[in-house]
DNA sequence: CACTGGAAAATGCCGC
DNA sequence: GCGGCATTTTCCAGTG
């Protein structure tokens, strides 16, 4: 109350930064979305189907999720054995 | 079949590409999500509400989404005159 | 197995009787989707851009949408500040 | 121009019936659709999987819709062949 | 840890 | 028949 600049206003700044950040970043996503069905779309005018295509990436994806669970599941035995595991460069953040 | 590379693998090669495109696309639009969240937790850190920053975010959105549809109606409405509407830079892919 | 009549015979029942419900309903939603495509075919008869027409519905409709969402904001906020409701002196936006 | 009350305005009410019928059959879809989420969540606080619940019931749609098409292919052959169809009460609107 | 609500993906539909 | 749009379904994070 007695402060020049109320903390009422910090808080009001640091939200308007914090949902500034958020936007932005959405706003990248979206982008990329878009971007994403226009690859859809030029294979699409190569004659492939989208179909196929969103069923081929989605079957990877799951392949790929079920390695990175094999590869936790892995981890975990080490360490529960005492075994260090050597750090993975994982490729998903 | 005369062919020594068949078309049948150069459609295979395609369709390697597209996947690889869109799989590349798709690990930058998940990098992204992750940071969005990662802003979240550092607001939740400072002590806001994540409801109520996700529910700003979403009304702002939704704003910026009625006034896309007004446009477009307005666009709609010229076109159906006749009038060749002068084209917007949109904003929006 | 002990009773004579098996509770998987009850289960099945009851499935029966939730899903003949839900089709029930179903049948009633796709009646009224009969009903909306047929008045706007009646608008289209008298002259009216449906396009037009479908999207000053769905602006309409994101407007209250967005009413509803930010009325929900508002208790948000009251909720946060233990349901004190403090006026608002928006000078936001 | 001419006109006491133009042709624009009696437009204007036709244009408002439309959509205020329109909105009163969506809310009546709308309302539909809530009790259908209602059946499902009884059905889910029953022991059921409402994954499961859908399925069959998306799948016995599928059935309706394939027992409809075999029937409209059967009066078309009998028109065809000049037989007139012996009118069939039909179930669906 | 199951549930709810919200985002994203997939499907189907309608008009051109 | 195809692209765009609405709906539907699936997925996932957050919460009690």
């Amino acid at each position: 109350m007695a402060d020049t600049i109320s903390s009422d206003s910090v808080a009001q700044d640091q939200i308007r930064a914090f949902i500034e950040r958020i936007e932005r970043l959405e706003e990248e996503k979206a982008s990329i979305a878009g971007d994403i069905k226009e690859v859809y779309a030029e294979a699409k005018g190569n004659g492939f189907d989208t179909k196929v295509l969103r069923k081929i990436v989605s079957i990877r994806k799951q392949d790929h999720n079920e390695r990175m669970e094999q590869e936790a599941l892995l981890e975990l035995y080490l360490t529960a054995l005492g075994m260090a595991a050597a750090p993975t460069d994982s490729d998903d953040e």
